[in-house]
DNA sequence: CAAAACTAATCAATCGTTTGATTGGTTGAA
DNA sequence: TTCAACCAATCAAACGATTGATTAGTTTTG
């Protein structure tokens, strides 16, 4: 499929065949085979199946938090980043599904601490960054007062719940998120939904 | 811890093991110890490990949609049922997060078609009961009109959410979801929020 | 006694990892 | 320029450990 070097080739097969087969569902010689690189190049590259995983891991991790934060410092209102961090955290996930799928699986296990901890504190800087920003609206009046963590639940929630559930049952009757295209509507109408919904829980009604 | 017969304790064992580990990242041995059972004694009630696992999840699954279809068949409103409906969802996934925990890999994964067959066929009647009270309640002039497959995404994936995060990240600073009476409280947290922002996004504002 | 419950021992298969050898290309001194 | 030294990249083969499963035999129970 692609004319790269084996190094990336293993990290291509690798990030594909986690989100389908698990990690411990996955064997360093199916990889191999998948990248068309000889199994020994694993270690040889990364050290073990282990180090793949991380590889992998702190690659997508890596600027993940600093989309946000950007965000969170513009000069706007508080609405209209929470609008921009809507959009932007639904484009995210929606495009790195795979990626998403084991981080999500890798929350839920906490089989290899390591990752455990930096997925952690990832999540928790995202957290925080977002809890500020609602916090800041409801300060200043633009935001009514509400359970600002169960906010960001929600918010997080229906974004994975739509990433995670395969799409013959969710998102509607046609559209699959497989498809690059049919994805866009999905995003679309995920950040339709999620920024009107939260901004009329948000905004105090006159 | 319990003094049940072996069958007993081996299925609640591997539910507890295959909940924290994933399904590969348990082994039969692993499940005999914990069991205090030989572990030949796994293939000679379930047959095989996949027995064992096919046994926990359709005990669960069997009874999930009940609740709803009797919630969806009750002489009450639209607005009452969908109530009903986030309160019944919540503690129901709540009080078993270890099976939601491993459902939800289970849906990601699609490993075991046999079982994915299963549980998206349920997920599948759930989704349906639920829009059913929703195009219902827009018909009669209860609800506006929005996108109810988002909506129903919303509820399922915010109790997926506070269920699946570990627990010192999302609910509460101080919160434990494992404790029974702190999960009580998560509980009527999510509740609530689900409840007043569904009912509020859902009800046309006068 | 006969059926059910249980055990220890063992099976082939697969796991992640390591090894030693080979390749083709680059470097450095003569 | 030439040849030895060195390098990262790659490979097939094998390692010990562990996997899910099965056997044949023993204990328990009604």
């Amino acid at each position: 499929m692609e004319k790269q070097d084996k190094r990336s080739s293993i990290l291509a097969a690798a990030e594909r065949l986690f989100s389908e087969l698990g990690y411990e569902g996955t064997s360093i010689r199916l990889i191999g085979k998948e990248a068309d690189a000889n199994l020994s190049m694993i270690s040889y590259y990364f050290g073990s199946k282990e180090g793949v995983f991380l590889e992998i891991m702190s690659e997508r991790i890596k600027g993940f938090n600093a989309e946000l934060i950007r965000i969170a410092t513009e000069p706007v209102t508080a609405k209209e980043k929470m609008l921009l961090i809507i959009e932007g955290y639904t484009r995210r996930i929606l495009s790195g599904i795979a990626f998403h799928k084991i981080m999500h699986r890798e929350l839920t296990l906490e089989q290899r601490p390591e990752l455990s901890t930096k997925i952690k504190e990832a999540i928790k800087t995202n957290l925080r960054v977002i809890e500020e920003i609602i916090e800041e609206g409801i300060t200043a009046g633009e935001f009514r007062k509400t359970d600002t963590r169960m906010v960001i639940s929600t918010i997080m929630g229906t974004i994975s719940h739509v990433a995670l559930t395969p799409s013959k049952l969710i998102p509607c009757s046609v559209l699959d998120i497989s498809k690059p295209d049919e994805r866009e509507l999905i995003s679309q109408r995920v950040i339709k939904h999620l920024q009107e919904l939260i901004i009329m829980y948000l905004t105090p009604q006159q």
